[in-house]
DNA sequence: TGGGCGATTCGCT
DNA sequence: GCGAATCGCCCAC
């Protein structure tokens, strides 16, 4: 089995950290599967939370690296990041699409729907599954609930413009796992 | 202090 | 493809 991922793994910058979770196992609880769609975000870039300073919402953002940042898109769904870099930083990667391996039957229970392809294909969509809530909110990532392995073997990664974002829309930094069938979206 | 908008999803057209 | 659901943040008044 893969060695764990330690909040270390996370000290570094996010663009260096977003590709070398694809193909990463992420698990919460007893749910969880394989990071196949992340994206990157970054203080200096207009497009993140944490660009206009920090918030009782973005707080974890400008913490140290390794913990969870969990907020509310659209007062409905919850998204979840991955804090990364110095402290004071304010960068995190977005987690976007898994490929469902472990707990199927309570991730289809969570999101009422049985098509396994359809589970985590969306950032909201992967907190449901998962259960992630506000209340994973600051929580460290080397410490249960959470677990994340690295990934097998070397997977191969495509990169593309992010997703559903006004600003910034040019930049790079959604990265994915090459032909997968669990993306939230292709890449173009 | 309030109106507009967003790192989304789902159902209906 | 389009719009609704729904909440916290931000900037303008």
């Amino acid at each position: 089995m893969p060695p764990r991922l330690t909040r270390k793994f996370f000290d570094r910058s996010v663009h260096d950290v977003a590709p070398n979770l694809i193909g990463a196992t992420l698990m919460v609880g007893n749910t969880g599967g394989v990071i196949v769609e992340v994206e990157a975000y970054h203080h200096t870039d207009p497009a993140a939370h944490s660009y206009r300073g920090p918030t009782p919402r973005n707080a974890v953002m400008f913490g140290p690296p390794g913990f969870a940042y969990v907020y509310r898109s659209y007062g409905i769904h919850w998204c979840l990041n991955f804090v990364c870099e110095a402290q004071g930083s304010a960068s995190a990667v977005l987690l976007r699409a898994l490929e469902p391996t472990a707990g199927l039957a309570a991730m289809r229970r969570r999101r009422g729907i049985p098509d396994e392809r359809a589970l985590c294909s969306g950032p909201g969509k992967l907190c449901e599954a998962l259960g992630v809530t506000i209340q994973h909110n600051g929580l460290p990532l080397d410490r249960p609930p959470f677990e994340l392995r690295a990934p097998a073997a070397e997977p191969e990664i495509v990169t593309g413009p992010r997703i559903g974002i006004t600003k910034a829309v040019e930049l790079p930094w959604r990265y994915g796992l090459k032909g997968s069938k669990f993306l939230s979206k292709p890449f173009p």
